[in-house]
DNA sequence: TCATGATATGGGCAAATGCTCAAATCTAAT
DNA sequence: ATTAGATTTGAGCATTTGCCCATATCATGA
């Protein structure tokens, strides 16, 4: 019968994970076989293997390309002459069917790294959505304490449950940044319940912070039969075809606009409790890619709605195509 | 017969480099094995393996583990506290036979980006060696065009050959930053020579510049029959002898120093046109690992002389033990 | 035009890897 | 203490990968 030490000496407190990564590191880093990283831990070969496997999948490697691409700096080119942005990025293509995150996120997180770790402090405005999440995850702490995070759209759900994709808390928890959430819903029923939103100390702070802020990190969602503002219970199915009926193609923090990037002059978008970007003189950058954002991400660009686009290699190649 | 299209379309363009790296993204980002990626690109099975390892040869693969080894955390703690550091990273153990650098460099090149991306115009001074070297090559190009980089050492060799080891030319090439090496010889051979060298207009500004540097990075070497002083010329087979009969245990940027970490009231140090570290109110970081440079490391530490180390796991671990 | 060396290509095979399944071990509740 | 359930372990096997070698292609100079 064998008792767990209890802190007796540090050397024996190994967690599984430092197992995991120490063999990633053997692994990836030092390029040992599997027998020899087994070896090097006095493991079997098949535990050596399901570390490195279980390391992947608990996302602790991160792959970095150093080499940009021909192909997607050429589009980045392009898509800056085009529709006159201070900043585009094009990741490489994978297999045609897969997700389009899959590709995206790991090479947009750096980026968003880059920008975060840059100069003095700043405030961020963010966006949500299931785009925005998956980038986020793959972000690396980095210390971020002398920015400031602020939500650019409610984080109530019609339901009201809270928290629908929380983007802002997970990007806070790796910055250590100070953070406000829009606490309040996404949208109001009506223009009086607006007006009481609006005027909730916090929520007016929170917009207040999010139109000064420096730059505007968003997603973007499309209107078609499975567009995230229907499937997630903002809009209901007759608002849905009305707002396609009205000429809506897409939408950024939930703020519809037609198929030339101006905003829809419709009671859905004067209900929403957040910000309607570009708001002053914040630039947006915009992450978003697959064939179903192409028109809601060219209107937008057509719209001059965006200084920034994080995409992939194929939804570029559309984008610039016509 | 055909000609080589010759900037006709753009897409014809392709670079054995972008092939590379996109096998490279399509094997460790997507996961996809040799035969799909051979598949999506239209290549053979052979084909793609060799991209795949080619990308990996050329060094356009950065890979990263996102989990610190509680281990390295508690061994960087202990340095901190032992020796009064302000920074201390341990990198995890590889293969115990390899060379320290395997492990060290790759993972030692974030820790400097993360460094000299941060905040304001720095001015940061630079040893040389092997170690700094290796660990340069693994920087990945990142704008600094706003910081300066100094030499903390002369480039010329006994023989009159030029940069033995040119650190800073490949740190300011990945940069952007502005240089400033120390054209001179490393050592003069008399007093004359050394007031010459010394009154000489831009070795008089890059050591004025070395003192009054933000961050010095240094590395560190040790005295043995394989000293690199020696090794590489800068000391005869006597002065070794006598060095070493004197006390010296270890040197940085060529100055000596004791078990104590004092350095030597001796000729050889006395003759040197560099700048002998910590000059002011410099921090100086080392990076260094290996059996060999452990009584160096364990000088250097034990007078006061750095204020940051970059080591492995062995090292860390043999430093803490006595 | 042809010869010559260098480089690239694909076949074949051994090593390494990923995965499934049954046995073993551990956990926790009776 | 016992047992049911969950998790971990190692053997076996199919797949994938790395590498050598014979052949083909390309570039270069006579």
């Amino acid at each position: 019968m064998q008792l767990k030490p209890q802190g007796l000496s540090e050397e024996s407190e190994v967690s599984p994970r430092d197992m995991a990564a120490r063999a990633a590191w053997l692994s990836f880093v030092g390029g040992l076989t599997q027998d020899q990283i087994a070896q090097q831990l006095g493991i079997s070969r098949q535990r050596a293997q399901r570390l490195v496997a279980r390391a992947s999948a608990e996302g602790l490697i991160r792959v970095r390309i150093e080499h940009p691409i021909a192909a997607c700096l050429d589009l980045e080119r392009a898509l800056k002459a085009r529709f006159g942005l201070e900043q585009a990025r094009v990741s490489p293509a994978l297999a045609a069917g897969s997700d389009p995150l899959l590709g995206l996120a790991p090479f947009v997180a750096p980026e968003l790294e880059r920008i975060f770790e840059a100069e003095g402090p700043k405030v961020f405005a963010l966006g949500t959505g299931r785009t925005l999440k998956t980038v986020v995850e793959h972000l690396r702490t980095v210390e971020g304490a002398h920015h400031k995070l602020v939500s650019l759209i409610g984080n109530v759900a019609p339901d009201g449950s809270a928290s629908f994709y929380e983007v802002i808390m997970r990007f806070a928890e790796k910055t250590r940044a100070r953070h406000y959430p829009m606490s309040a819903p996404v949208s109001a029923r009506d223009d009086v319940e607006l007006a009481l939103y609006r005027s909730l100390p916090h929520v007016k702070a929170s917009r207040a912070l999010a139109k000064s802020a420096d730059l505007a990190i968003v997603g973007i969602g499309q209107l078609g039969d499975d567009a995230p503002l229907y499937v997630d219970g903002f809009l209901t199915a007759g608002e849905l075809t009305d707002l396609r009926t009205a000429g809506g193609v897409g939408e950024i923090c939930g703020h519809i606009f037609d198929r030339d990037g101006r905003y829809l002059d419709h009671p859905v978008n004067h209900r929403m409790v957040g910000v309607q970007v570009p708001e002053g003189r914040m630039p947006v950058y915009c992450v978003g890619a697959g064939a179903s954002k192409v028109p809601a991400l060219r209107a937008a660009l057509q719209g001059r709605l965006l200084a920034g686009l994080f995409t992939d290699e194929e939804t570029a190649r559309e984008l610039i195509s016509k």
